[in-house]
DNA sequence: TACGTCAGGACGAGG
DNA sequence: TCCTGACGTA
């Protein structure tokens, strides 16, 4: 062929390409094509950014870097060239085969992508939605956290580093345990060394990659820093001892890996032939390192982020990551996503306008086709009470009773919830509310996966200490003492002291307790081998006496924690559906870094609340973002801080694009927190909303009037049965919309039903108590259909 | 060893 | 206001 023929060619197979995306915007298509090199995706929010990540995945599987490559197969013919560009224009069944044929240059093997995100409800929507376009091919894509592809890495290679296999991971409560347990010992005062500031800080050092013997050497003679270095050394030591990492070490490992092995680190660039990072701004140094680490031989590295969205700095995210992108990588592209497809115009003009006051960013104009739509709501109240009637009331009318599901309530922070569940209680507005402590946070749910962690790796020291007295067994603070201080002499695990209980005449007393106890660990690892998961569960909560200590107590708080110790079995069903080779470490390992099984379930009739960082990345019809006062948001801390208040103002107008019909802002000229009343002004941001876009409203009434006595409950009439009924026999078939009435927490209407195993999980707003996940089988005795 | 009382600090959140 | 941790006593 001519040269000019093979631009023809390639200019054909682009069409044709790009004709199989056709849904696409221009831009979102140029992002889809581009495949080769380093390519930056500014992605305004609404603006397709998860649509386009699939197609670009998809037009790597299927046509490989064709759309991005002069380069033209030696096979190809004239003919070809009218062929594709007819194709493109129009499209027939039977032409889709041959043309792909035609244009496919080195399509990517699945396996060879890698597409990382932060949140696993991020990686399982790519995953779903990948699988959705491509099919069971999409399973092989590595499609993760950046936590759970390091894990894999690591399960594999660790071993290089000096620890074993079947590491454990801390979350930040152990570290926080570890940590005070180090001060104590050192007799180092909690108030001058804020346990979770020495982790902040070590968390920074891990960060810029310091050891802690680095470290000692750069402080010269400031006695708070020398102390904060030991005390990462001891740490480091500590963990390393019990076999255990923590979330920074997850990545820091695996870079370590990566830079210190060439054989690893060849191995897994060679392998990985694209490298997709979504969330960009985000990311932190070591992530970042990360990323270029493992995009280092093929440098088809792309990454999506928005600047304006990057709400996480407290946490050691750098926005310059993403400012400094085109830098990093000399030749990189540069694509803008600008056209929002989620809200109106008049929420685009009213996020613009604040964010537009923030100095350090790349600059980016929201638009969309969806018209101008309402202004933005405004309401001022006199204190939170009344704001939480306001929106109580507000929902009440404007969702006619029915899709309560329309709405969303956001606040800063999560103990503004109470009001406002009070409000929505007493008027039977059925609410769910995301985030707050979270189910595997709960001391009992920690209890039993703290027996399954010793289980798995006896060296787990943190975790023995946790139940070796829960249910009480008589062996308490001076047993344990002496414990430690030979653990700490040989240098062995408390466990392995313990088993040898006889050989030290300090331990003679507890002997036979310690004895009964190892024995008891041992059988149930026993089980552990021979039994599958669920069963030997069972057993565990049985032997352990866990169960049977719940069952004695028999109060209302008991039940709830015996119903969430076993609604950790149906996690344990869950994982060994979607497991390939499940096992006891692998289960461990998916709930460690898998901990929101509050997945938000956007059919279900309720209203939704949460804080406005839970809310990034999720869009709702109506949005409340409720509590605009200085001090709230943006929190006092960042008042005077000029970077601080940027980041407030980022997760302001976070808050803001989640609206996609209507907006309304609420706050209140006082309130209480934290036990005291304050005073306060409406937010700063308010005011830099263009006065045109706003419609305002005040209370009218004095707060007395406002507080009248409840209102009766529309839409659930009251019932005369009241918890006379058990059900026994065949299991009730539950649905979602049926009304419930619990023998104990009353009546209630199911939100959602979700199927797990041979069971199924519950969630239920009960109109006095608010909403519970109840596992059905279980429940099914106190419950009864109304 | 287990359970009571009292004082003080909470602020946002992912893996 | 609410939860956690330290401390003292049956």
């Amino acid at each position: 062929m001519t040269q000019e023929l093979e631009q023809r060619f390639c200019a054909a197979r682009r069409d044709y390409i790009a004709s199989r995306f056709s849904r696409m915007n221009p831009r979102q298509l140029e992002a889809v094509l581009t495949t080769e090199g380093p390519l930056l995706l500014l992605a305004g929010a609404g603006s397709g950014k998860t649509t386009v990540l699939i197609h670009r995945i998809a037009n790597l599987i299927r046509y490989g870097c064709a759309s991005d490559s002069t380069e033209v197969p030696p096979d190809a013919v004239p003919e070809d060239i009218d062929f594709l560009e007819e194709q493109a224009k129009y499209p027939t069944e039977e032409g889709v085969q041959r043309a792909d044929a035609l244009c496919a240059l080195r399509p990517a093997a699945p396996w060879s992508i890698l597409a990382i995100t932060f949140t696993n409800k991020a990686a399982n929507e790519l995953r779903e939605r990948l699988t959705d376009l491509l099919g069971p091919e999409a399973n092989d894509v590595w499609a993760m956290t950046f936590h759970s592809a390091c894990c894999r890495i690591l399960r594999r290679e660790i071993e290089r580093l000096g620890y074993d296999r079947s590491f454990t991971i801390y979350d930040t409560a152990d570290s926080e345990r570890v940590m005070k347990d180090l001060l104590r010992e050192r007799g180092l005062d909690e108030k001058t060394f804020p346990p979770r500031a020495v982790l902040t800080q070590i968390s920074r050092l891990k960060d810029q990659m310091q050891t802690p013997e680095e470290f000692l050497a750069s402080v010269n003679s400031d006695y708070r820093l020398k102390c904060i270095g030991q005390l990462y050394a001891s740490y480091q030591r500590r963990l390393q001892e019990a076999n255990a990492v923590d979330f920074d070490d997850i990545i820091l490992l695996t870079v370590r890996l990566l830079q210190e092995y060439e054989d690893v680190r060849d191995h897994y660039q060679r392998k990985f032939r694209y490298v997709l990072i979504d969330e960009y701004q985000d990311t932190n140094h070591l992530q970042y390192l990360l990323a270029s680490l493992l995009a280092g031989r093929h440098e088809n590295i792309c990454v999506v982020g928005d600047d304006d969205q990057s709400i996480y700095r407290f946490r050691g995210a750098t926005i310059e990551n993403i400012l400094n992108f085109e830098n990093e990588y000399q030749g990189a592209r540069l694509i803008r996503l600008e056209q929002n497809y989620r809200s109106t115009q008049s929420i685009l003009d009213a996020a613009n306008a604040v964010i537009a006051n923030n100095r350090g960013r790349k600059g980016k104009k929201l638009w969309t086709e969806n018209g101008q739509g309402d202004r933005v709501r405004i309401y001022e109240a006199s204190d939170g009470v009344e704001e939480a009637n306001y929106v109580a009331n507000r929902i009440l009318t404007d969702s006619h009773g029915r899709n309560y599901g329309d709405f969303a309530v956001l606040y800063r922070m999560n103990a503004q919830s109470n009001a406002l569940e009070y409000a929505f209680k007493r008027n039977g507005i059925p609410y769910r509310i995301i985030g707050g402590t979270r189910f595997f946070d709960r001391a009992e749910v920690k209890d039993m996966l703290a027996y399954l962690c010793l289980i798995n790796n006896r060296a787990d020291d943190l975790r023995l200490r946790r139940i070796i007295n829960q249910p009480p067994r008589g062996i308490g603070g001076k047993t344990l003492e002496v414990i430690e201080r030979q653990s700490a002499a040989e240098g062995r695990p408390l466990y392995s002291v313990l088993c040898n209980a006889r050989s030290y005449p300090a331990l003679e007393r507890a002997e036979g307790k310690l004895q009964q106890f190892a024995e008891l660990i041992e059988s149930c690892a026993e089980l552990s081998r021979t039994m599958p998961l669920p069963e030997f569960y069972d057993e565990l909560l049985i032997r352990t006496g866990y169960a049977a200590m719940l069952e004695q107590k028999g109060d209302v708080e008991s039940r709830t924690r015996l119903e969430n110790v076993r609604e950790l079995r149906s996690s344990i069903l869950t994982y060994l559906e979607n497991a390939d080779a499940p096992s006891l470490s692998g289960f461990l390992e998916e709930i460690a870094l898998y901990t929101d099984i509050e997945q938000y379930d956007r059919t279900a009739d309720a209203v939704v609340m949460m804080t406005v960082h839970s809310a990034k990345g999720l869009e709702f019809p109506e949005v409340y973002l409720v509590g605009a006062e200085d001090g709230l948001f943006p929190s006092a801390r960042a008042i005077g801080e000029p970077e601080e208040m940027e980041e407030e103002r980022r997760l302001c107008y976070v808050a803001i694009t989640r609206a996609k019909r209507r907006l309304t802002i609420t706050c209140a000229h006082q309130r209480m927190l934290y036990g005291r009343t304050t005073v306060s002004r409406p937010s700063r941001f308010l005011a830099e909303i263009p006065e045109e876009l706003v419609e305002r409203k005040q209370h009218t009434q004095p707060r007395f009037v406002q507080q009248a006595k409840p209102r009766p409950r529309p839409t659930m009439p009251h019932s005369d049965t009241l918890g006379s009924h058990h059900a026994s026999g065949p299991v009730i078939d539950f649905r979602k919309g049926d009304t419930v009435e619990h023998d104990v927490f009353g009546r209630g209407l199911v939100l959602s039903v979700l199927p797990t195993g041979n069971d199924k999980m519950l969630e239920i707003a009960f109109d006095q108590i608010g909403t519970k996940r109840l596992m059905a089988n279980f429940a099914a005795s106190r419950m009864k259909k109304l």
